[in-house]
DNA sequence: ATTTAAACGAGACGGTACGTCATGTCTTGAG
DNA sequence: CTCAAGACATGACGTACCGTCTCGTTTAAAT
């Protein structure tokens, strides 16, 4: 009663062209920006064919979306510090390393993308938003099993508040999403789940 | 001895026009989203002709700038209502009720633009970030005078923490930014004032 | 009964004006050709406004029948040298030392225009063409006058040959319009008015 | 040893896409004129992308000289009545009629473009032009084979003759391209020819 | 059957010239 | 000395094409 996934038959795809399609992507966005970041381009770039690119994705949007996979795929080692501000600090300072150098551009990218097509952004909330959320909800989680936080701390607001920030910089560049930042956030919102008295 | 502007020749601009360009703008934003609004459409809407836009401005994001600030130029009243949790609170509430309706779908376009033009995000940041910001921060002076906060409160921080979780809901929508929100939002700011031991 | 064609009030039409679109129109067409000559380069090359031009003239095809009447308008000294080939060399020699010069960016320019307007392919014709024709026509009937020419010769075929080479080489640039070639024209087309037995 | 103009590689060019072209762009000429003759209006009529056209020509002149080169293909069949007269009143004859009615909007047309492009007259005049004066040349010398004119017979005036009265009668309109004027052209030009003594 | 390659229909892009219209200034002759 | 008529410079306006671009699809031939 398994699924047959299909016998495969014709040629296979190629797995140097999917990989030249999901390179070239990264390139182009890092050499020429989102908005010069065509399909055409990325074809070009790959050394493929449009049609390829069109015939395994729908669009840029879903592209930059497996090419941040990609990339994002290191599973992140939860830390345990023996307190909530400590570890956070820790996850926070690995999250923002990443997010801030090669994880940037395409943060932006898929920014754009979700934010014109409802259905893309389910996507990316569904996949990416609740597994960085993950992390922190484990935190929270940890430190309510240490009586470090209340039982009823408000994970969500503490999960927005941390990300919030993160993404608020991502996009106006106002202020770094360094080592320092990390500390000063993860101490806001220690404070702010402690004294969740709403 | 005052600095004649130059006398007025020619035929002057058209109230008119401009006026219904920014409506067209909005107009179009809402009824077919921010991808599928270009400026061929808001000229059609307008009944106004495509050179009429591109005179006045440089493309769709200065545009729906200029839209944008003739729809939040309601200067906000302060609030006092003697604690800052309490100002914060009344302050959000207005800010996210316009923010999550009218201001919405403006909000979203803009942001697509900055995302893509380092120049417009540098625009955007001066005018109107920098505006809300300013309320804010008005409120944590304010709460200083009173001695409800510390002096080295790091208002910039608090800044982040409240507009980073407002622009984060207005981007993935995975939570409202209703008044119970801004009561929350402005408990946990006040949490991160208070306790600002970085 | 006279028809009072209005007693002249307001400004009087600024014959400064109107000399300087006519000098502007030509030297444009002389230096830009005229494909690249637009309503709006003549005004600026005139310094005057693009409405004074369509204030007295319907288009650039009526303006260059005006100018090419300035240029053209020196009347011809009809040539007697006794016999109908020498005058009509001379006669030729004449006119295309002037149409192969100056009026030649301005013949082409009004071709071009007339090619693609029926109604004033008729003014020209009536004007400019008639009156080149008529020069001719007085030589013939003066050669008739002296019994160098059949009294039933063809007038008009010897018009249309004459002026067809010209408007010919005037377009394909492939043969002069000099000396020689009024001396080898006007020898032609004697021959074809003596032996008109059609 | 042949030169390999490389493989035909990806879709080959659709014919009908081509044929739709050529039959749109004569098909508004016909019925708009010239002056209203524009790419994008041919692109419509023909139910094509603009693009398409620009991909396969430079423009509207080389479009319509290829559309002419379609018209005008017909291998012409030259005469021999015996007489040099009779032989260019029978070519003439076939040529006005193609010219004067079929032809006439084309060559109209690319009179325009030849008069404003001095690149574009040269090829004119080396595909066009060249090939309908080739058709008298040849009977020229048919009939200098027959000793029929003078073995000095200044061809390249014959032509102009013939063929500036053609342009003449086709830019002007003042007088018909038919069969009468076929003969009394073959007249006058067998007259000139006969007599050039220069 | 997947791949590359290139042509295709569609339509938005920024730009230019058109011819018209609105505004204010200037020049005239009539009251 | 008004004052209306009309010519003028300036420049905004709606309209229409320009030629280029990218999109996403389609068609063949090569692998």
């Amino acid at each position: 009663m398994t699924d047959q996934p299909s016998p495969p038959r014709g040629r296979p795809r190629d797995p140097k062209s999917h990989a030249a399609v999901l390179d070239a992507a990264f390139t182009v966005l890092e050499r020429e920006g989102y908005a010069a970041t065509t399909i055409e381009r990325i074809a070009a770039q790959a050394g493929v064919a449009k049609q390829t690119i069109y015939r395994w994705w729908k669009g840029k949007a879903p592209l930059f979306m497996e090419v941040l996979a990609r990339k994002a795929n290191q599973s992140v080692q939860l830390p345990d510090t023996g307190s909530f501000q400590g570890d956070l600090t820790a996850l926070l300072t690995g999250t923002f390393a990443a997010v801030s150098t090669t994880l940037r551009p395409l943060m932006r990218a898929l920014a754009v993308e979700l934010l014109q097509d409802e259905e893309f952004a389910g996507a990316m909330r569904d996949v990416f938003v609740q597994r960085r959320r993950a992390n922190v909800r484990a935190l929270v989680q940890q430190a309510i099993g240490r009586s470090e936080l209340p039982v009823d701390t408000d994970v969500e607001l503490v999960c927005d508040l941390v990300f919030g920030i993160m993404w608020y910089r991502l996009m106006f560049d106002h202020a770094p999403l360094d080592k320092c930042a990390a500390r000063q956030i993860a101490c806001a919102a220690t404070a702010a789940a402690v004294q969740n008295n709403v």
